[in-house]
DNA sequence: AAGCAAGATGAAACCGGTTACAAAAGAGCA
DNA sequence: TGCTCTTTTGTAACCGGTTTCATCTTGCTT
């Protein structure tokens, strides 16, 4: 077994204190080029790798920093990581990675352990609102427990407006997205949605009812749907669209898995998009623009969200005080055909 | 700020010594019951949360693996990590994720980061075949110097022959997919893939090459594209394939990037999968599935790979000697129509 | 009541670094 | 040569846990 080297083996070697050795590690102050380079010399030849661990400990901080997202499967997430790593990447830090599959426990469960491996910063997409006074309670406790710079992405509930966040301007897509169905001559207009008791699908309902209200459209609450944003529930809520005696002619699809259950519970039936039944999705879905299946779709750029997360979060660790920053990021329309 | 609890605080608190502190935190060993309890209310009521980088230092050992992979944007991958993420959780193992991007500076750097952190495992597919004597000397220090356990995934070239890995039977799941092909009639059969150079190419090729001649159809050197597997070098051999004069009139994609690419150049010449151009790729493409496009694909369950993978990691971190274990899965056929 | 083993606890060293402070070695100058 | 003032180096404490070994209580046995 490769032996492994510490300071202490360095600093016998080359004849001076662990401190020099420390010194040179950090290239730091007033080491003679004499000794620093005999130093370096020895470290290499011995291929000696300071702990990282040890390193933390005796600092007191790391370099280290958690990301909590809540669900791994969603292509959305996917990229946001892929910023945050390109980021991570450039900036030396190193990540942890953990999911909470949208359940608070789990949730918890991961705040302990990034508590516990002292993170030098969090980049954090909460698995729920926490709305209730205990689970804010409960909420603000891990949080400020982990006592380092959190940033929120994607999503800010009302209990944790004192976080710096990175999102997307949501209602503002998706409100979009409902007048220019409108434009095209659309008058029954669904949105497939998640419950109301969550921010996310709050913020994004208040787009298609402010389209509609412009529009002098009167809401109908039979074209709105809620469930979550999973494939199969919208799988489900998408038959029962799709039967209605007085169907709609067009359908908001509020994220990625929520459009691929309309399509599927659609292309089931053996029908396709049409004039008879537009879609607007938010999120692209890649495979489908390959092939020139004219989705449309509100576009975000995920991994521009990771990036700009992760650089607020070095911020954050730079100057712990300072204002609290809410970058909102602006989506696009992808519009095919009506 | 929440200050920082220490053992040292709740060992005065509790009237205690740290020793006993720390086999309450282990609840190790004997401590009276009436101890533990009051050490334990301490604990709680301060909200104390051990330090894991302390305790990694004492112990010289971690809870945590990292991951290594070459294609953070490949869904492959990304089922892959979840699979990943599933029995980590359940280990209560904390996961540091690298990327290497197919670089193999990006490699070397990972892998030293991962040696600082003195991880206690590593899922690591390499991000090239390191074949030269030089490469191979490079990348065996670095694994060796790691000095923990490795289990390689989804590809073990001949140089990292010595180590634990879990892949699949892409050989054999190519070899179906050019005999179904050819079953369905097809004479004139392309495969798209990477160049000869990595094992995983190779190993491709060589289930084409084998249904070819079990057929009694010659190898056409022309119907044998190598780029890489990324999207867009695919693209481009794909627009050369589909305007050959005499064209294949089936295709065997090697991995999602490359199916894609593929589908590309075919609609954007206005043309579908159909009898003219029959394709299987390899790996599901979900949204493809979904709106039934009928593109014809050999499965691998990458999630399953991610598990099984992480599991011979604990068995290996269990007992670091025993017999190099190879995982191979089976891939299967999902065929629409040819 | 003495003897002894088992049970509970504490003292101190250790893990591998960092850093404040002190000390030694040179350099410059009168 | 002796006296400062820098540079360069070393000593030792510290970070927050774990663990060995010794010590101190117990209760049990006879």
């Amino acid at each position: 077994m490769a032996k492994e080297f510490t300071i202490n083996d360095i600093a016998r070697e080359a004849c001076v204190s662990k401190a020099t050795v420390s010194r040179v590690l950090n290239n730091s102050a007033s080491v003679k080029p004499e000794t620093k380079l005999r130093v370096q010399q020895i470290m290499e030849q011995r291929r000696f790798t300071p702990s990282a661990t040890a390193r933390s400990l005796s600092r007191q901080s790391s370099n280290s920093i958690g990301v909590l997202v809540p669900e791994i499967d969603n292509p959305f997430f996917g990229e946001m990581f892929q910023g945050i790593m390109e980021i991570a990447d450039k900036k030396n830090l190193v990540v942890m990675y953990f999911n909470s599959d949208d359940s608070a426990d789990k949730d918890r469960r991961a705040l302990l352990s990034l508590k516990e491996h002292r993170i030098c910063g969090l980049l954090y997409t909460p698995a729920m609102d926490y709305t209730t006074k205990s689970q804010q309670k409960e909420i603000d406790k891990l949080l400020t427990d982990l006592d380092a710079p959190i940033v929120l992405m994607d999503r800010q509930p009302d209990s944790l407006s004192t976080y710096d966040c990175v999102s997307f301007d949501d209602e503002t897509g998706i409100y979009e997205a409902a007048k220019a169905l409108i434009g095209a001559g659309h008058r029954k207009v669904a949105i497939l949605n998640a419950t109301l008791d969550r921010v996310l699908a709050r913020t994004r309902y208040r787009g298609y009812e402010r389209a509609l209200e412009e529009e002098g459209i009167p809401l109908e609450k039979r074209y709105v749907f809620e469930g979550d944003y999973r494939m199969h529930t919208a799988y489900q809520l998408a038959r029962e669209l799709l039967s209605m005696e007085d169907r709609p002619t067009a359908v908001i699809t509020c994220n990625n898995s929520t459009s691929l259950g309309f399509l599927k519970a659609l292309y089931e039936r053996g029908e396709r998009l049409s004039e008879d039944i537009a879609c607007i999705g938010l999120d692209r879905i890649e495979a489908l623009d390959i092939i020139k299946c004219k989705f449309n779709y509100i576009e975000r750029d995920a991994k521009q969200m990771g990036r700009r997360a992760l650089g607020l979060l070095s911020e954050r660790i730079q100057k712990p005080d300072g204002v609290i920053k809410q970058i909102i990021l602006t989506p696009s329309l992808r519009i095919y055909e009506l």
